[in-house]
DNA sequence: TGCCAAATGGTGGGC
DNA sequence: CCATTTGGCA
């Protein structure tokens, strides 16, 4: 493989990229801290700097890059995209991790260097403790003085091994880990017990640490204004004392996990900590002008030393950009919002998908509100935290069951569909652990999978798109790829309620789909939510643009935290707003609340207006 | 058991 | 902020 000279390397799938982000690029002397706002493209300068430091052989075999995300869809993503740009042999050098399959690789791979007694044995399982718990575990072990969050906090800030003494939080902390071991063939770990772990993994074991040195000389972080403390002193004693160069990315006016742990000075303790410099990207993509400068008003109040964002996207539509609507009541409200969004549509101004309603929280009782006004005129609400059975829609939509289902059954619904083939083979490949170089067996598996897509179309042909139909229709698809040959692929499917809880949520939705779908070809498009439009609070809208946002409920009810001294509360309002690429709305409804004059009067300078909404 | 005052939750993610 | 739960006490 032939590399690229430094000085002729030029980006990839981008026209070019800002002269800040050259100077990020290029920074190899000493760790950066790449600040940008919304839409300014972050991960893809990850993605841009991965492929750099690999194609010019800055970071050369056996080196390799770990990239550390929160989530699971940030991480592949990010992986997508070196993938998209490297040869195999260069990507394979690029390691997407999230925090926690981070730490819980380092357990899987040195358990045995982990010192007693918290050697987890070899069977130990991932528990995800819920509040309730956490709540039992206290009130069994007779811890009165003690809350979740407190508990929760003390684990995370435990240094291993914990002493049985002293106050009485840390000798619940203590008891905890106890009781996790309790049954050493069943041990059960948390994410926050694996960060523990790995740790007292390094600390105890200087080779490993020096391992990781020599490994991963180069070090990205994604979405860095939301790193927890146990995550931050991960990476210090992972990389302290090492010569890795970091390249951390992030918004601090977009910090909005503090009540979650999330550290509220991380950028400022990076710089410390690492050394390293500070430099602020300007461009934003995502939105145009009008917007951007909106944007800018709130960032402003956020942090007065912010730069003015350069708008890189065009505005396509004519009007207001943004806006409070005012409506005399809650039918109103929604009647009018379903029947303005019913107009856009119609005329062409956006499709269903690329209008989000979002709101601050209690989402499921905003799709009630909303959803029959929306249904009347023929359009519909996908709230993605809708639970379907046990699980929430958008977790049912991200499991690997559900992908692999879901382009086996599109090839029974569909005529010719080259997409959905490649990936049912692509699975099918990673399921019977098939070799890429392996032609018999590649050719073995097109056979094979020839033969299921004549069956399954015929299976369809034969059930009607009913809801009845749903089980019979994803057990088919199940039975060809085999439920032993699952489990063994995807550890998270080996237990049974792990599994059902998955294989219930689908056949449910399915179900629900194939009730108002005509062809299962539709039932299809309805499971992945094609036409409708999304409603979600802000915190899973992180990270996601829509043609046009529309914020239900800027009242003073639902927004009882927003306050002119309460920072987090501005900072998702600020996220909010910066979702839009075209428009931002708010709706305010007398019913609910009074309007909250302070924001009312920050914005409206930059001329967004409260009016008094009336339909046609 | 019933009453009233005080406390609490609400926004999330991870193999 | 406010609806709901919890806790103390009679």
């Amino acid at each position: 493989m032939s590399l690229v000279r430094p000085e002729d390397w030029i980006p990839h799938g981008v026209a070019d990229l800002e002269p800040r982000a050259w100077e990020a690029l290029r920074q190899r002397e000493r760790s950066v801290l790449v600040t940008a706002g919304a839409g300014a493209g972050k991960t893809e300068f990850l993605a841009q700097k991965a492929t750099y430091l690999l194609q010019t052989g800055l970071c050369r075999a056996p080196k390799r890059i770990l990239a550390i995300s929160f989530k699971r869809d940030a991480a592949r993503n990010l992986a997508d995209r070196v993938a998209k740009r490297c040869p195999p042999e260069q990507a394979r050098r690029f390691n997407s991790y999230t925090f926690d399959a981070f730490a819980k690789g380092l357990v899987d791979r040195f358990r045995a260097a982990i010192p007693d007694p918290y050697r987890p044995a070899a069977g130990y399982r991932i528990v995800m403790p819920r509040r309730q718990d956490y709540e039992d575990f206290l009130d069994a072990q007779n811890f009165r003085g003690i809350n979740v969050k407190q508990l929760e906090r003390a684990i995370a800030r435990a240094r291993l091994p914990v002493v049985n003494s002293g106050s009485e939080l840390q000798r619940a902390v203590a008891e905890y880990w106890r009781v996790q071991y309790n049954d050493y063939d069943h041990v059960q770990l948390s994410f926050l017990m694996l960060n523990r772990l790995v740790l007292l993994l390094l600390r105890e074991n200087p080779s490993i640490l020096k391992a990781l040195h020599f490994t991963y000389p180069v070090l990205f972080l994604d979405e860095f204004q939301d790193t927890t403390f146990a995550q931050f002193q991960l990476l210090r004693s992972a990389f302290d004392g090492s010569e890795a160069i970091f390249t951390a990315v992030g918004d601090d006016k977009q910090r909005i996990m503090m009540w979650a742990d999330a550290m509220p000075d991380a950028f400022a303790q990076f710089e410390q900590q690492f050394g390293a410099q500070r430099i602020s990207l300007i461009s934003n993509w995502r939105s145009h002008e009008d917007l951007v400068r909106i944007q800018h008003v709130i960032a402003s109040r956020i942090d007065p030393t912010v730069e003015e964002p350069e708008a890189r996207a065009d505005r396509l539509v004519d009007g207001d950009v943004a806006a409070i609507w005012e409506f005399a009541s809650a039918d109103e409200e929604a009647n009018c919002l379903a029947q303005w969004i019913e107009r856009e549509v119609k005329t062409g101004n956006a499709e269903p998908h690329e209008v989000a309603i979002l709101v601050r929280m209690r989402a499921d009782e905003v799709e009630c509100q909303l959803s029959p006004a929306c249904e009347a005129r023929g359009l519909r609400l996908r709230n993605v935290a809708r639970n379907v059975g046990d699980i929430a829609i958008q977790d049912l939509l991200g499991e690997d069951l559900t992908k692999m289902l879901l382009s086996l059954l599109r090839l029974g619904a569909a005529t010719r569909s080259p997409e959905n083939w490649n990936s049912a083979l692509q699975d099918l490949q990673f399921l019977e652990a098939v070799d890429p170089a392996d032609e018999a067996g590649l050719q073995h598996l097109q056979l094979r999978l020839q033969g299921f897509v004549r069956e399954i179309r015929r299976t369809l042909r034969r059930l009607d798109p009913l809801p009845n139909s749903a089980g019979e229709a994803a057990q088919a698809a199940l039975d060809f790829i085999g439920i032993q040959v699952l489990r063994r692929a995807f550890p998270s499917y080996q237990r049974q309620p792990d599994f059902d809880r998955v294989w219930n949520g689908l056949v449910l939705l399915l179900r629900e789909c194939l009730e108002r779908a005509g062809t299962w070809s539709d039932a299809l498009d309805e499971f992945e939510g094609l036409g409708q439009i999304a409603l979600m609070t802000i915190h899973k809208s992180k990270g996601l643009e829509f043609h046009t946002m529309i914020f239900y409920g800027l009242d003073n009810q639902t927004w009882w935290s927003l306050t002119p001294d309460r920072m987090e509360e501005l900072n998702s309002f600020f996220v909010a707003f910066t979702r839009a690429k075209q428009r931002a709305f708010f709706t305010l409804c007398i019913d609910r609340g009074q309007p909250l004059v302070w924001i009312e009067n920050l914005l409206a300078p930059a001329g967004v207006r409260r009016v008094r909404f009336l339909g046609e």
